[in-house]
DNA sequence: TTGAAAGCGTTACCAG
DNA sequence: CTGGTAACGCTTTCAA
């Protein structure tokens, strides 16, 4: 493989000046320019990165940790993998992927070997422990969620309090009174994942806000656990008229259930759902939905590690505004119903 | 940050002396190494990864290049994934994970710039394009799945031919004569994904040894595309009376139609399914399918990567056994279908 | 069993 | 506008 200065000796100039033809951080005459770009297609040189690493001390990597597990959300995690990539691309960093299972360790790992610039991580909990240790480290961190103490430390995210209220709004807007929270798996709860605590913060102050009668449950993976999840609404308030579900996988099992048990969507149960676009529409109803960004998400989190990294400002609290799509899951409320 | 010099100044040695401890390639004795650990630990030293590099030409990264659409096969990719990056660490490596869209560039990009120590490549096609530029490549590269001409490239996938065939056994083996395939979307035939085009082989040359009469077609996502193969499945192919699907996306829509159109599964229709096996039991019916091991295929291809940078030898072609799990949608023919 | 020193390939400062 | 040359932090050969 050639080097700088295989190119420099060809283009007939000092090794230093291929670097700042390549840099552009200092002004070159046209013609050297020239000579040098043409040793290196010649040559076919590229850059190591180690060496450049080590000279710059900036390595045009970023570290994204995501919660690899088999689980739920998969995906909306890969929408968001996926834009973090193709986003970090686009301002020539590459992403080194870890998973969540390394935990504090991981992060420092990478963060103390200079492998990376920045660290994007998502799924994160209400008093994650990885926080203290970000805080730490050289390296700046953008997280998509929104731990409770994260000071000095900036967060992305869909307003998913917000998101609860839209959805109960949109809901009494047609009439309903008595609703119902299909919530996500109690293991998220248990993990104190920041978006299913907001959602549901802002469910219930909604709830009061608007007047409204509403009842709340977790929700089991499975046919089963959407049984039993309804089977608690049902019995916790009488009379429902519609479903919020914050709950991708509970989605079709829900369906396929309200089916069954003769009730229809949107005549007798209306239902407003929180998950990706192509989600809600792949439903046999398509389904009236207040969209996961995970693309804007992901992309605005590797713009904040830009500015971070070029020193420049950022809101450390960015809570993107969500938005309702009405389809095909909502009605005016009955007059049976009133 | 300290360096090496300075852990080796605290502990009164060299900085090779340093560098032996840490990477174990040389004897030193207990006690140097006590006191090289104690100031390690002491001042908090973490190697330079760049500086690493530059001196040692490896990175201890290995590329991951996943096809990154919001397409099809999204938990099978995730699967994968996560497979590669927990094998990774458990040799210590760890993954940079590329796009599939940056194609030959961005193979080319990493490999040429030093950024990682090989490649694994998933969602292949028959004639990739990208096969070429690996050969050129210093570092070695392994790839899930099995284009056409892979010479001197090792390869890992599920043996697809054969998981067709043992689909087709088992029904034969349940009395079933006719015998339909509801493949993956044209769109992933006109990639010419290896996957499918080995599946399809292995299926129709099964028909043949096994003296069925088969159909097959694409099926388009969605419901409608469902509805769509299955008419013209059962027009070309009266008197059905098993199914083999190899499509995860058509699953549940086609359970659906099934229903809808008062085919009981497994009374009237018999299916096998190729897919992961939790796909297959979140089903309405337990599906008896072929598992896809995303898994192990991963794990299988970061081993084949660390055997090939350890300079060891390795199979060229390795195709895992499928293996056809038994639930509750296959059932002995009905004498009324004989 | 240990040390000394020559790289590894860039960048960026200091000169001119 | 360009060149020379210390770093950058580690690994590894050569010597002892």
């Amino acid at each position: 493989m050639p080097t700088i200065n295989d190119v420099a000796k060809a283009a007939g100039v000092s090794p230093s000046t291929v670097s700042y033809v390549l840099s552009g951080r200092r002004p070159i005459s046209a013609e050297t320019r020239a000579r040098v770009q043409a040793a290196i297609a010649e040559l076919g040189f590229h850059p190591h990165a180690g060496a450049r690493a080590l000279a710059s001390s900036k390595t045009n990597v970023i570290a994204l940790v995501a919660p690899l597990r088999v689980d739920v959300n998969v995906p909306v995690i890969m929408q968001f993998a996926t834009a973090v990539v193709t986003a970090a691309r686009s301002y020539n960093h590459d992403v080194l992927l870890l998973t969540k299972d390394e935990g504090t360790a991981g992060v420092e790992r990478v963060a103390h070997s200079t492998m990376v610039d920045a660290l994007i991580l998502m799924d994160l909990e209400r008093d994650d422990l990885r926080i203290p240790a970000l805080r730490r480290l050289k390296q700046p961190s953008v997280l998509i969620g929104l731990p409770a103490d994260h000071t000095g430390i900036a967060c992305v995210d869909l307003d998913f309090g917000a998101a609860a209220r839209a959805a109960l709004t949109h809901l009494a807007g047609h009439g309903h009174r008595r609703i119902g929270l299909v919530g996500p798996s109690p293991a998220v709860y248990k993990r104190q994942t920041t978006y299913a605590d907001r959602f549901l913060t802002g469910f219930l102050e909604a709830s009061v806000d608007l007047g409204l009668q509403t009842v709340t449950h977790p929700c089991e993976p499975g046919a089963e656990g959407v049984r039993s999840c309804m089977a608690d609404l049902d019995a916790e308030l009488a009379g429902l008229t519609a479903l919020v579900v914050h709950n991708e996988e509970a989605l079709r099992p829900l369906l396929d259930l309200l089916h069954a048990t003769g009730r229809r969507v949107p005549e007798d149960v209306s239902i407003v759902a929180i998950c990706p676009r192509d989600v809600a529409t792949a439903m046999p109803v398509n389904l009236t939905s207040i969209d996961i960004p995970a693309h804007d998400v992901g992309t605005l989190a590797v713009e904040t590690v830009m500015r971070l990294l070029d020193g420049r400002r950022v809101e450390y609290t960015r809570l993107l505004e969500p938005s309702l799509v009405e389809r095909d899951s909502c009605s005016e409320i009955s007059a049976s119903h009133r």
